[in-house]
DNA sequence: AAATCGTGGAC
DNA sequence: TGTCCAAGATT
């Protein structure tokens, strides 16, 4: 089998039943951009409304640059994997001042935006330019892994690296953006990790696995690590109608948003924890509205959390400190923050 | 190379 | 219930 005719099939099916999705309205540079990004490590249903939303208030790459950080947070607030919210501002501040606003239109220029890596700049340039790159997300390694029987395991580089250099050998036979996005629709859809459809396949005459039954052992990945737990407490102090927030800085988890005073603790405390008496005015007895306990999970940690609610006068540590921000109980809502604060402000009437 | 970074749906 | 993992990138 040749190449030029090895995917035949499965892009005449892609020309017919391709899934309408919102991005692929349109071939701006910056519209696939954003759509690739938001897409990254998330599904489809997932990223569909935020992306409408993202475009609804950044409509071109001047509007994301000219936006504050904190604007651009909110709208990715609850999405996860903040970074790529901060990466995509900056690299719109970089597009505008360093580019004169135009989109790089090479793999090597997009390549260097931040967070843009391999994956996502092999899919804006095939998609928006034509260019003959492979995209190769963990649809792509998992069909090519089934169809031409690679045992490597695709989470490691060697994997990927095999993968990328076959089919990009192969995509210059085809329309670039055509072909990246067949074989990842056929591993969303029909070449699955679980219970694939071979018999809808569009590849299966061509298909190692399905020939050799391997479909449950292809594609080879290297077994995860479980959770680690963690406990957090968090102090949602109140006082004539105000509350503190603070924004987490670049490093570590939920970077940039913003959240209650909050300590990473060995053990949650059943009473309210010594750490936050130095929040609270000696003189003023603070009183213990109430507590909730939320068990939040993530792909590397559990972690569990108590959140206080305590009606005190605020030391001057929290008023002076400008690592806290002051602001009316009423308006939380202005400020981006993780789910797991969302959880809270929900289940406590705040939003 | 291996860790880290979120959230949610499917099974 | 726990486990897997998704249009991955960064360090």
């Amino acid at each position: 089998m040749e190449f030029q005719s090895l995917f035949a099939k499965l892009i005449a099916d892609y020309r017919i039943n391709a899934r309408f999705l919102p991005w692929r309205t349109s071939r701006d540079p910056y519209q696939i951009w954003v759509s690739e990004v938001i897409l990254q490590q998330t599904k489809v249903l997932q990223g569909q409304d935020y992306f409408m939303t993202f475009l609804r208030y950044f409509p071109d790459v001047f509007s994301l640059a000219d936006a504050p950080e904190d604007q651009v947070l909110k709208v990715w607030e609850g999405l996860g994997y903040y970074s790529r919210a901060i990466n995509m501002h900056h690299s719109a501040k970089f597009i505008v001042e360093q580019l004169k606003g135009r989109f790089p239109d090479d793999f090597d220029g997009i390549r260097k935006l931040k967070g843009v890596g391999d994956y996502t700049a092999a899919a804006i340039s095939s998609i928006a330019f034509d260019l003959p790159h492979a995209a190769v997300d963990g649809n792509v390694k998992r069909v090519a892994s089934r169809l031409f029987g690679i045992r490597e395991p695709i989470d490691k580089p060697a994997g990927v690296k095999q993968i990328t250099e076959l089919l990009n050998e192969i995509i210059q036979y085809y329309s670039p953006g055509e072909f990246n996005q067949a074989i990842m629709e056929l591993g969303a859809l029909i070449c699955t990790p679980k219970n694939p459809d071979c018999r809808r396949c569009p590849m299966q005459e061509h298909c190692f696995a399905f020939a050799n039954n391997l479909q449950k052992s292809l594609p080879v990945v290297t077994p995860k690590k479980k959770p680690v737990n963690m406990h957090i407490e968090f102090l949602f102090l109140e006082s004539k109608g105000k509350t503190w927030l603070h924004k987490r800085d670049k490093n570590g988890i939920w970077k940039g948003l913003f959240e209650f005073p909050a300590k990473i603790v060995n053990h949650l405390s059943e009473t309210p924890p010594v750490w936050m008496m130095e929040f609270l005015d000696n003189s003023d007895v603070s009183k213990v509205l109430g507590h909730r306990d939320y068990v939040h999970k993530l792909t590397h940690r559990t972690i569990f959390a108590r959140f206080w609610h305590l009606s005190g006068k605020p030391s001057n540590i929290v008023k002076q400190n400008q690592t806290y921000t002051e602001l009316k109980t009423t308006e939380i809502s202005g400020f981006p923050v993780h789910r797991l604060m969302l959880k809270y402000l929900g289940d406590n009437r705040m939003i």
